[in-house]
DNA sequence: AAATGGTTTAAACATTTGTTTAAAAATAAC
DNA sequence: GTTATTTTTAAACAAATGTTTAAACCATTT
């Protein structure tokens, strides 16, 4: 019986939240009403806080899956047991993959974050030690062995992450300027992708072979 | 960008109008309310209306003086009459100057467009015929002459301003993932920033002399 | 059929929001 | 010095905000 009512539960209570994670992902935290979510979820403007207690709570939990969630996918490639390349490749690719599925998450994460940072980041040490795992020992033994540039880890990711994600902070800017559809940008950023690729490799590895 | 200098002798409008901006830059248009303005700038809540009409119309105007402010200061290097080289770097060193002096501005003006590119982005046809200018003239030029990699100015230059701007877009979460303070931040992002001249010469420039 | 307990609802709540008013104060003009 | 004009003020305004209430609803159990 506690199954059933879970799940009838649930129903609203993820709509609820699904509603809210799309409507806060485009308008921010003070830019979203609670009657904004309650249309959206095409439920009573009081479940929310039925279900989640208030607008602030619901926030904080959508924003720390959304960032885990980010979080997570990333270092999960941080770890693959393969060659430094392969792996920065990856990491491209597959940043690039969450940026087409998400193209607001980025500039949410980071203008919330902006907003209150004490209440949303309260406990990074894990992903701390998690960041200082096995590319940063990689990359530190690729640079002695000379088989890589000279760059440390702290600035090599955000040197990848952001040349990438700025093209979706952007979005709307860079559609605006060249009057192009969503379609069109999806193409562009592809290329843009294609190009930092290019580039952070010939940069990194210049003395190796071009194959 | 000039320091926002709260001057007693100022007129009543640009106090207002110069709290406001700090403000907004700050929280955003949503998250900024006409009583944080007026506190800020030590007035009686009912001038903002009084000098500006609403909120709004306030919010535009600043906007707008942001916007063009950083356009034009951008644009003013484009037409620079000197070798691209040279140009890429002061485009990166001015870019970093204003970055440095308003941390928020890009992460504002992106987040804002993202929210109303209709009402702030209006009328970009003038910046988009100076954005086809000189740099996307001499660029092709270059590639065509073989001086240079092949890339377009559309993939150049969010490649650039991208990698720089992001550090700044992500300031708040880069000091608290490394527990670094204003000033070891200042330090980083210029380590930064010259790992991208670097980067960005060495990729476009490779068959060069190294001078 | 009655009772139970979680769910949903319409309505109301107290605050906060942007904005306006009308009078006071300060400044300028005569 | 008196009158006009502009600037500033405290107070109020309606609308919007997040939240709560108390009753209705509905499936399940007794």
């Amino acid at each position: 019986m506690e199954v059933i009512v879970t799940c009838i539960t649930q129903s609203s209570e993820k709509r609820i939240k699904e509603a809210a994670r799309a409507i806060f992902l485009k308008k921010g935290y003070a830019g979203t009403t609670a009657r904004d979510i309650a249309e959206a979820a095409n439920m009573n403007i009081a479940l929310t806080n039925y279900y989640f207690r208030s607008k602030e709570k619901l926030f904080i939990e959508i924003f720390r899956d959304l960032f885990n969630y980010y979080c997570q996918n990333t270092l999960r490639i941080f770890e693959k047991p393969v060659g430094i390349r392969e792996k920065l490749i990856e990491l491209i690719e597959e940043d690039f993959r969450v940026m087409k599925a998400e193209p607001n998450l980025v500039l949410f994460l980071m203008n919330e974050i902006q907003r209150d940072s004490e209440q949303l980041l309260p406990e990074l040490s894990k992903f701390k030690e998690l960041l200082h795992g096995t590319l940063t020992t990689q990359i530190k033994e690729e640079v002695q062995n000379g088989r890589m540039r000279d760059i440390s880890a702290d600035h090599l990711i955000p040197l990848i992450m952001g040349s990438l994600q700025f093209i979706f902070v952007g979005k709307k800017m860079n559609m605006k300027l060249h009057n192009t559809c969503e379609e069109e940008f999806n193409h562009f950023a592809e290329c843009h992708k294609n190009l930092i690729i290019s580039m952070i490799t010939e940069y990194l590895f210049v003395p190796e072979t071009a194959s």
